[in-house]
RNA sequence: CGGGGUGUAGCACAGUUGGCUAGCGCGCCACGUUCGGGACGUGGAGGUCGGAAGUUCGAGUCUUCUCACCCCGACCA
C-alpha cells in the first residue's frame, strides 16, 4: 500500500495534520488562522452536539441565542475577565466601505466610524449576564440554566486545525443560581457530564481536576476541568466548568430578591466545550493508518463494499449488499454502501480506514458462495469470516467491543505514561519525553512560574479524585499536601 | 512583535556558474487489460515560475521592494 500518512512516531504534529485533511475532517482556510470544517469533520461534531445536547436536557437546560457582538464597555465591567482576554479581541469599528477615489477596489469609510466599538465574542459572559440582569428578579426565577451552541473569536498567535483556530465553534452553558452551594453543585454537575461525555462516548479517558490560580479561567473564582492525554504524552484540556462566584452579577449589578425579601446577587457558573474534541479524538486514539472512531461518535458506524468482476456478479453482490445494510439500519446503525465503480476495493478500503469507519463489511462471489461475509475492525485492523445467518447480532456486539478496546487502549496508554515524581532534577529530564507527572507543589505561584519557564511544563489539574499525601513541593521542598498533575501542554 | 524558512500545474517537489520549447512524481481525462488491500500499460490535458520594479542580448535563476504562508518564541479552549 503507498504510504499515505506521515509516521506518528517520526513527526507527530505532521501525523496530525495528514489525518485531519486525508481524512477530510478540515483544512485550513485563506483567512487568517481559520479553518473549513469539512462535511465529514462536522458530522463528527454534529454528533457530539446531539449527545450533549441530550445530556443537557437531562439536567434541565435550555438552549438560547445571545449576539456575537459585545459592546466594548460590557467587555471591560468585569477586571479579571478583561484583562484575560484583551490582547485577542477581533474589534468592529466601521459598518461601511466605501469606493476608492483611486478605483483599486474598497476602502473603509472613515465616516461610518461606531460610537462605540463591537467586540467580535470571545466568550459571551458580558452580554449574557448584561441580559440576565433584566430575566432575574426574584428567588422564582431561579434557577437560570442556558446553554448556547456558538462560534466565538479568539485572535490567537498561532493556530492548529481543531486545537486552536481563531475561529471556533462550541457550546457555553451559562447558569445563575440564589445560593453558592447550588452553584458550586452546578460546577461540579456539569464537569462529570462533561467526564463521561469524554470517556464514554469519545473513549478518552480524563482526569477530573481543579485549576490553580494562574491557570483558571479570567473572572472566575475557581475553574475544573477535564484533561486529557495525547498519545505523544502531551496534556489536552478537554472541557472546563468555572464557578464564577458573584463576581459576574456584581459586575453587571444582577440581584434578586430572595425568599427573606433580602436583596443579594447571584451565583454564577459557565462551561463549555468546543471543536477542539474532535482534535482530541484524532491524537487519542488514531494510528498510522489514519483516523480511528468509537463507534458512538462515527459518522458512519458501518462501511459494506462489495467486490466484483463483471456485472452478473455486480447484481448478486449488491443485492446481498443491500439486504446487509438494510438489515443493519433495522437495528439504528449508520451505515453506508459504497457501491461507486469509480473505485476499486483496495482503494476503498484504505480510504475507510483513512476515515475510522468502525467496522468494515466486505462482499464477494466467494461469500456468496459460502454464506459469508468478511468482517473487519477498524481499532485492531482484525478481518474474519463470519456465516451471513445472524451476522447482526455480531455486528452490535463488535461494535460494542470496540468503543470498549478503544477506551482501555487510551487508559492503558495514559497509564504507562504517568509517573510519581518526587526529584526536580529527574522531572526535567523525564519530562522531555512527555507524560503526566504526580509531584508535590509548595502551591505558590512562583515556583509553577519556574517550572513553566524551566521545562514547559504547566500544573494540568489539582485533581479531585485523589487521596491527600503528606509530602514536599519538588522545587522548594516546603510541605504540600497533595499531588498536583504536571505535564507539557497543547 | 522578535528569530528562521518557503513561494514553480490540484498536491508534493527538482530546476547547475543567468541560456534554447520549464521538468519529475502523485492526482486528473481517454482507451484497453484489471478488480478479495490504495492495479498496470499507452496516450492526453493542465504553468502569466506569489506580485512589482530593476540589471541583462537573454531572468524560474541576480538585485531591490512588496505580499502570502510555514516553523520556533511570547498568547491560548
Amino acid at each position: 500500500m503507498a504510504k499515505v500518512l506521515t509516521n506518528k512516531e517520526e513527526n507527530y504534529s505532521q501525523w496530525y495534520n495528514d489525518i485531519v485533511t486525508k481524512a477530510d475532517l478540515a483544512e485550513n482556510s485563506s483567512v487568517r488562522g481559520c479553518m473549513v470544517i469539512k462535511p465529514y469533520g462536522y458530522a463528527i461534531w454534529e454528533n457530539m452536539q446531539h449527545i450533549l445536547d441530550s445530556m443537557f436536557k437531562k439536567t434541565g437546560h435550555s438552549n438560547a441565542y445571545f449576539p456575537l457582538f459585545i459592546p466594548k464597555s460590557f467587555f471591560s465591567k468585569e477586571a479579571n475577565h478583561v484583562e484575560g482576554f484583551a490582547k485577542e479581541c477581533a474589534i468592529v469599528t466601521h459598518y461601511r466601505l466605501k469606493n476608492s477615489p483611486d478605483g483599486k477596489g474598497l476602502i473603509v469609510d472613515e465616516s461610518a466610524k461606531l460610537e462605540e466599538e463591537l467586540i467580535v465574542r470571545p466568550t459571551s459572559e458580558t452580554i449574557i449576564w448584561n441580559t440576565y440582569k433584566n430575566w432575574i428578579q426574584s428567588y422564582r426565577d431561579l434557577p437560570l440554566l442556558i446553554n448556547q451552541w456558538a462560534n466565538v473569536v479568539r485572535w490567537e498567535m498561532r493556530t492548529r486545525l481543531f486545537l486552536r483556530t481563531t475561529e471556533f465553534l462550541w457550546q457555553e452553558g451559562h447558569t445563575a443560581h440564589a445560593t453558592k452551594e447550588e452553584a458550586l453543585e452546578e460546577t461540579n454537575k456539569m464537569l462529570n457530564v462533561y467526564a463521561e461525555f469524554a470517556e464514554k462516548t469519545l473513549g478518552i479517558p480524563v482526569l477530573i481536576g481543579k485549576k490553580s490560580e494562574s491557570e483558571k479561567f479570567a473572572g472566575a473564582i475557581d475553574t475544573y476541568c477535564i484533561e486529557a492525554m495525547m498519545q505523544d504524552g502531551k496534556a489536552l484540556q478537554a472541557g472546563t466548568s468555572h464557578f464564577l462566584g458573584q463576581n459576574f452579577a456584581k459586575a453587571f449589578d444582577v440581584k434578586f430578591s430572595n425568599k427573606d425579601g433580602k436583596l443579594d446577587f447571584v451565583w454564577a457558573t459557565s462551561w463549555g466545550v468546543s471543536t477542539r474534541l474532535i482534535g482530541a479524538l484524532i491524537m487519542a486514539h488514531s494510528d498510522n493508518n489514519g483516523l480511528v472512531l468509537p463507534p458512538k461518535i462515527a459518522p458512519i458506524q458501518v462501511v459494506i463494499i462489495p467486490i466484483y468482476k463483471n456485472e452478473q456478479e455486480l447484481n448478486i453482490v449488491l443485492n446481498r449488499c443491500k439486504e446487509i445494510k438494510e438489515k443493519l439500519e433495522n437495528v439504528h446503525l449508520t451505515v453506508k454502501l459504497d457501491d461507486r465503480d469509480t473505485q476499486k476495493p483496495g482503494w476503498k478500503f484504505a480510504e475507510y480506514e483513512l476515515k475510522g469507519v468502525p467496522v468494515r463489511i466486505a462482499v464477494g462471489p466467494r461469500d456468496i458462495e459460502n454464506g459469508t461475509i468478511e468482517i473487519a475492525r477498524r481499532d485492531t485492523l482484525e478481518k474474519s469470516s463470519i456465516p451471513y445467518n445472524n451476522f447482526c447480532t455480531h455486528i452490535l456486539k463488535l461494535l460494542d467491543d470496540i468503543q470498549q478496546n478503544i477506551y482501555n487502549k487510551a487508559i492503558k496508554f495514559r497509564e504507562q505514561h504517568t509517573y510519581k515524581i518526587d526529584s526536580y532534577n529527574e522531572f526535567k529530564v523525564a519530562i522531555e519525553n512527555g507524560g503526566f507527572y504526580l509531584a508535590h507543589w509548595d502551591g505558590t505561584p512562583e515556583t509553577e512560574a519556574k517550572i513553566k519557564e524551566e521545562t514547559k511544563a504547566t500544573i494540568r489539574c489539582i485533581p479531585l479524585n485523589s487521596d491527600n499525601e503528606e509530602g514536599f513541593c519538588m522545587v522548594t521542598g516546603k510541605p504540600s499536601k497533595k499531588r498536583v498533575i504536571f505535564a507539557r501542554a497543547y
